[in-house]
DNA sequence: CGGTTACCCTGGATGC
DNA sequence: TGCATCCAGGGTAACC
């Protein structure tokens, strides 16, 4: 579900329930989840321990706990996220955080449990991981390297954003989001953009990104909520992804809602007049 | 390398 | 109402 917006928005609402606290227990109620240690080495690890930082890295969720302990890292992939609230449905929660004063919880659920719980042994191992599976994140990556990566494939755009081994954080949403404030059509080869295209769908990619994180991302259905149970604002007030049919909010010609090329079952959302193909 | 497909899982919406 | 089908924000592995 969560792509680098929600996950931001989670790591910010997790700070200050976790960070600086000390975790009383942590509770696996779905090893099936858990990578990287057995789950009777995540409770020993995890009791008594320190969480000295929450931070994202793409759409990673990395916890780091202080003494030694290791670093957890949670992806929530589809339909994983964190509550400081109780959750409505019990059946879901697969980790919880017992954490300072007794009675004090942070959950972590995920309905489909396509998420994972990974146990590094420190920051290096964890980096390193990332960095085997991810490029540049999202928010960082420099616009010359972005047009050098995007230069070395002639996949369609599109699906070149949403690999997070060229860069870390975009998914389908925001793939639409940016492509369509920068103009640009989401079957065109990535190598194919020009410098000024690539200028712009970086600058888009800043833009977007910020203002879905101001709007604390994006809710439809079921699915993702902010840590207090709360909508994402994003999606009131986007240009493409779910609005089939309705008004470009540039030129007025409706959404198309398409598959394409190189993205298996899931779904595209474009303005044909103000992105073409060229 | 690029592309395609299958698969991992489950809940909610839709259609008959 | 009940049941089948489709759809979904992510990602990996196998194969051509």
């Amino acid at each position: 579900m969560p792509e680098l917006p929600e996950v931001e928005t989670m790591v910010r609402g997790l700070r200050p329930a976790l960070s600086g606290r000390t975790v009383r227990r942590l509770e696996l109620l779905d090893p099936t989840l858990l990578q990287g240690c057995t789950p009777g080495q995540l409770a020993r690890r995890g009791r008594g321990a320190t969480v000295v930082g929450v931070a994202r890295r793409g759409k990673w969720v990395v916890m780091e706990l202080a003494g030694n302990r290791g670093i957890i890292v949670i992806q929530p992939r589809m339909t994983g996220g964190f509550w400081l609230v109780e959750p409505a449905r019990a059946e879901h929660v697969r980790l919880v955080f017992h954490v300072g004063n007794p009675g004090a919880r942070v959950w972590y659920c995920d309905a489909r449990r396509l998420g994972k719980v990974c146990w590094y042994a420190d920051e290096s191992a964890a980096a390193e991981a990332f960095a085997r599976s991810h490029g540049p994140d999202a928010l960082e990556i420099a616009r010359d390297e972005l047009a050098r990566r995007l230069d070395r494939t002639s996949r369609g755009i599109k699906p070149t954003l949403m690999d997070q081994k060229v860069l870390a954080g975009i998914g389908n949403i925001y793939a639409d989001e940016t492509l369509h404030r920068a103009r640009i059509h989401p079957e065109r080869p990535a190598s194919s953009l020009t410098a000024e295209e690539v200028e712009r769908l970086h600058r888009s990619i800043g833009e977007v990104l910020a203002t879905a994180i101001e709007l604390e991302g994006s809710s439809f259905d079921a699915g993702y909520r902010t840590v207090l149970g709360l909508e994402g604002g994003f999606l009131a007030q986007n240009s493409v992804y779910g609005r089939k049919d309705q008004p470009c909010p540039t030129c007025a010609r409706p959404i198309l809602k398409t598959k394409i090329a190189g993205l298996v079952g899931r779904p595209t959302y474009y303005c044909p007049a103000c992105q073409v193909r060229g």
